[in-house]
DNA sequence: GCTGAAGATGAGTAATTGCCCATGGGCAAA
DNA sequence: TTTGCCCATGGGCAATTACTCATCTTCAGC
């Protein structure tokens, strides 16, 4: 009859089925015995109802705009890997989230029966993350350094992250025996001919995932508060267009490395490549977000760890 | 960690599965894989996310409304049918869409392969629903009046709305061949005593469904204008405590038939049982609201095709 | 340190859902 | 009126999900 021809009754047909099944909870047979179709009939209602954006469906929990902002972080950069944490409101910072993520992440990665080359780059907010690892016997991997233990002064470098993470994780771990930056591209090359370093290098360059930090420039960035490079070198640095820095690899605002003498020194590893594996940045915070924008922007990593206010700053650039 | 001791990490972990599965479409596989857990796991975190009301769904559709409204009538007065259709904002009277949706309801019990009874009652809406009923041959069931179908003057009674049906569904049918109203109880005993009759009332008991109308009393009520009752007659019964008919059995606003003069000499079938059958009335309307919400109160129906408005108004009594 | 309860986990299995395909009815064009 | 196309329909099957049970872990209390 008359209700045949009408184009919308097969809509509120869609509607009916979809609230009967969504919010009624009701199983889709149940639904074609009460509307008296099929039971494929009533599972056509119901896809159409959620073709057609009929039913919405949120979530009521602080973490599904984290969700979202992942999500579009994940589509606009073709990240393999995102997690935004909630900022706290309440505390200032929140390194003790990202590190939570961080930590998880690399557990989740550990857990692995079959083995892996796990790479750690360096930085306080990677630190803050192993630091937040629990015992684990992981025979079967083997975790490599990217960046160089010595210190400018010879120390040990405090924020090389391999030996915090030795501590709780019972696996194989490779250290790269070498200062960050070397005096000049000739030293990095004769270091990177050792036969020992060699193998960590070549090490490196097969990880399966890598986690590195992502660090500022300027006066207050690590490279400068560790003592890695004078003010003056920075001030050049900054003039010539870098923008941030991952293992001491320096790069523009476009993420692309910068050929400069600095690079020419840097004693890491090269950053593993992004085609093949996940290298996962973590980071957070206003200062952080040009370079955190241009590793993005430039594919330097294709993972991210960080939270809700910077993730928001990085979708509006 | 630290982090496994907080109660609220689950709880996170629910929203994250719950999003990922109903947002963002995925697998509960997927999720697992993901989140570094097993499937089982999974599958707990999204059922928990449900049972938690973190998952919010709604649909965009205006006949949501009706579905939470009849889902109230549903529970409240413990039916096993209920459908309200909108209230059509621009027309005054929403009688179409209840005859459409009363023919719809109609036409699935006529659909069923095994044979069933069908009783119909009498009413202006319930005949608009039987002529929107398409052609359908129905040779399994049969269809049963509930009522008389001699009106006061002795002619045929143009709401007796078997006929109506007997023109669309192929199909055996038994009328009732009586008056609505006989003149004395004595009379009404003795025509119940013919022996078609008997058969006929005997089959209205067995009825499978039954759809009835629900009429209101009053001047302006289908007993007075149909010339069954005369007016004084009327003005007594609402006296009496009178708020509604089906078939033609008065009854109050408690739902409870009256034992009166009127219902001693009302011929029609009684109500098919609740307990074994669906009643389904079809009524709208601010004039018959009493007499609906006391054919619920009292459980004379178990079904009821409405319309948003009358939904609404039943409900806040 | 031991014990018991409560909750979490994973395997197995039943139920439910999603999808492909052959079929048939309805509608438009010829 | 006939022909051909389109699309809705339902059967069948594979994928996915829900549930149950036995086992394990953890934590509080003794």
């Amino acid at each position: 009859m008359a209700r045949r021809s009408e184009p919308t009754a097969r809509m509120d047909d869609a509607a009916r089925a979809g609230w009967l099944y969504y919010v009624a909870g009701r199983t889709q047979d149940e639904i074609a015995t009460a509307m008296g179709i099929s039971r494929q009939s009533a599972q056509r209602l119901v896809s159409l109802a959620v073709a057609e954006r009929l039913i919405k469906v949120r979530l009521d929990h602080p973490i599904a705009a984290c969700l979202e902002l992942g999500e579009a972080l994940r589509a606009r950069y073709a990240l393999r890997q995102v997690e935004v944490v909630p900022s706290d409101p309440a505390a200032g910072s929140t390194t003790v989230g990202i590190a939570e993520a961080g930590a998880a992440e690399i557990e989740r990665w550990l857990k692995r029966q079959e083995p892996i080359i796990l790479a750690v780059g360096t930085g306080r907010t990677l630190k803050a993350a192993v630091d937040q690892l629990p015992p684990m016997e992981c025979p079967q991997h083997r975790i490599v350094s990217l960046t160089g233990n010595i210190g400018p002064d010879g120390s040990a470098a405090y924020y090389n992250v391999i030996f915090s993470m030795a501590d709780a994780i019972k696996s194989r771990h490779f250290p790269m025996p070498l200062p960050v930056l070397c005096s000049s591209a000739e030293e990095r090359d004769t270091l990177h001919e050792q036969p020992l370093v060699r193998s960590t290098l070549s090490l490196g360059a097969q990880a399966d995932v890598t986690f590195v930090g992502i660090g500022e420039l300027g006066p207050e960035g690590p490279l400068c508060v560790d003592g890695f490079l004078a003010r003056a070198e920075m001030e050049d640095l900054v003039k010539g267009g870098a923008a941030g820095e991952i293992c001491g690899w320096i790069f523009d605002r476009n993420g692309k490395l910068l050929r400069d003498s600095i690079n020419d020194r840097v004693a890491s590893v090269a950053i593993p490549s992004r085609e093949t594996s996940c290298v996962i940045g973590l980071a957070q915070g206003r200062r952080k977000l040009a370079a955190i924008a241009a590793a993005l922007k430039g594919g330097l990593i294709n993972g991210l760890i960080t939270d809700e206010a910077t993730a928001e700053h990085l979708l509006q650039a």
